[in-house]
DNA sequence: TATTGTTATACTCTATAACTATA
DNA sequence: TATAGTTATAGAGTATAACAATA
């Protein structure tokens, strides 16, 4: 009943899985969000800060702190748009990629990992495309 | 990149659930931990305390203020168990009961909507079993 | 000694309103 | 007026240690 309650099995999943991802990263002293803002702006550079915050599903005021930390780890920067001067346009630093390409093998295994307990690569597919169907 | 990674999708799917579910009830002041005890109880009425914390991930002692509010409200009652006078049993009151059976279409309805999103039964009992593969 | 429920506490996450500087 | 970033703050949720009662 409660069992095959959707809401409940995506908490359980979701639990498992961050708690797995911890375990991963341990040595690395890295949330799930720090790494997700890293790999987000590896791909695209220049985003503003609201921008990465929306895409992440953060508030903007909550962002600020996390900015705030990666950048005073010095993996990302802060620079403002010469167009707009409101805007925050962010950047991993050279330190910031350094640091992200030592992140991406243990992210794979990670991934991995998940990809065996869910039975191969196609059921990961599977289930990627299903949870995509519930955030429209 | 980060879009298909395993864990972000799964966070943001269970942000978009818990939201809808907040949205249906939020007449009936009732959070989904609350719900998931009532409906837990109601299967298997005289759990142990730490057993209905256990089986909803919830730490026994965060446990305690749930199971506190739900007694106050008069859902729920505890019981000191005869045999063991270390755990209290936990029991749904007539009261509860009611209660969960108002809530009953409510919660069916929310999974209906689900189900549509995911474009139906059989793509949910896809996802449930993809999920509970990833929390052994 | 070990376990159940409890309290206290700290830390993280999330939500909201208000401020600033720019547009 | 509106928007991007920021600050402050309050509320959830979560984690840990210690205690009382009982086994």
């Amino acid at each position: 009943m409660m069992e095959d309650a959707v809401g409940y099995r995506l908490r359980r999943a979701q639990l498992a899985v961050f708690q797995q991802f911890n375990e991963a990263f341990a040595a690395k002293d890295l949330r799930p969000t720090d790494f997700a803002v890293l790999l987000l702006l590896s791909g695209n550079q220049g985003l503003k800060q609201s921008e990465v915050a929306e895409a992440l599903g953060i508030q903007r005021a909550n962002f600020v702190a996390i900015v705030d930390g990666l950048e005073g780890k010095g993996l990302v920067e802060r620079r403002k748009s010469e167009t707009d001067r409101r805007v925050q346009a962010l950047y991993t630093t050279r330190a910031g990629c350094d640091y992200l390409e030592e992140l991406m093998p243990i992210w794979a295994a990670h991934e991995e990992r998940l990809i065996a307990r869910l039975g191969g690569t196609k059921e990961r597919d599977q289930l990627i495309d299903l949870l995509k169907r519930l955030c429209d």
